[in-house]
DNA sequence: CTGGATCCGACCTGATACTG
DNA sequence: CAGTATCAGGTCGGATCCAG
């Protein structure tokens, strides 16, 4: 069983929920997902709740694991634009599995009259 | 959008990940949905690295969310059964999806010669 | 605008000892 | 056998300040 960041893990499993396991992670694979390229600010206005340094921390540790790519453009008002690797975006199926269960998950047990805030499906808004 | 113990989510896959996510959870999941219903002390010989503490632990969180059913048999030698709630099973194909997804990874970019240990999917060898 | 550096508190995780 | 209680360490998440 490899390791990631000289993390163990006792199985894949554990790997790959060490990868979008981050607090933040998923939203941030999800909005790349659903609205392709995103600029660092646009990302941090997409997610009110998050602080700078764990968007850019989460970004980073999402681009070590080579799911997000960050493009810097030289520029004197700084600019980077990050999006989804071809490997980032075979993760979109699963947060979509995950999406549905949670929603089912609410629908059973919780069942309270509050509207979710990710209705769209990761595939349909990105075109 | 509901919470689930005090905690606010900002999407359903979250809520999904926090029932998942504990560091022993899906092995737990994994394990009960493999092999069925399975006793503390046996779930707790076939994750080595675990400490009562966070078996206990892990397996009332699982059972607060209603994944797993906890069995108590009131016999002298105490004897707890825990099984996983039909909700409980709706969760390992997504950890199929996950383990499948971490197989894949490990494959296209770690590449080392390493082993897996969790080769079997779960639906086979339970059924 | 993007992000680095530092400090800090909360929570998760773990080792050990004890109990019905 | 199956837990509970206590204590301690480490990592994660967060606020704030600083810089190119």
């Amino acid at each position: 069983m490899p390791n990631l960041n000289d993390k163990i893990f006792n199985c894949e499993k554990e790997l790959t929920l060490s990868i979008i396991g981050g607090k933040w992670k998923m939203l941030v694979l999800w909005h790349l997902g659903k609205g392709g390229t995103k600029r660092f600010g646009e990302l941090k206005k997409l997610m009110p709740g998050i602080t700078q340094r764990m968007l850019v921390n989460q970004l980073r540790e999402l681009e070590d694991h080579l799911i997000v790519h960050r493009e810097v453009y030289p520029v004197v008002p700084p600019k980077v634009e990050y999006s989804l690797t071809d490997q980032g975006r075979t993760l979109i199926p699963i947060l979509d599995s995950m999406y549905e269960w949670g929603k089912d998950y609410i629908k059973n047990n919780l069942d309270e009259h509050a509207q979710p805030e990710c209705t769209e499906k990761s595939y349909e808004s990105n075109g």
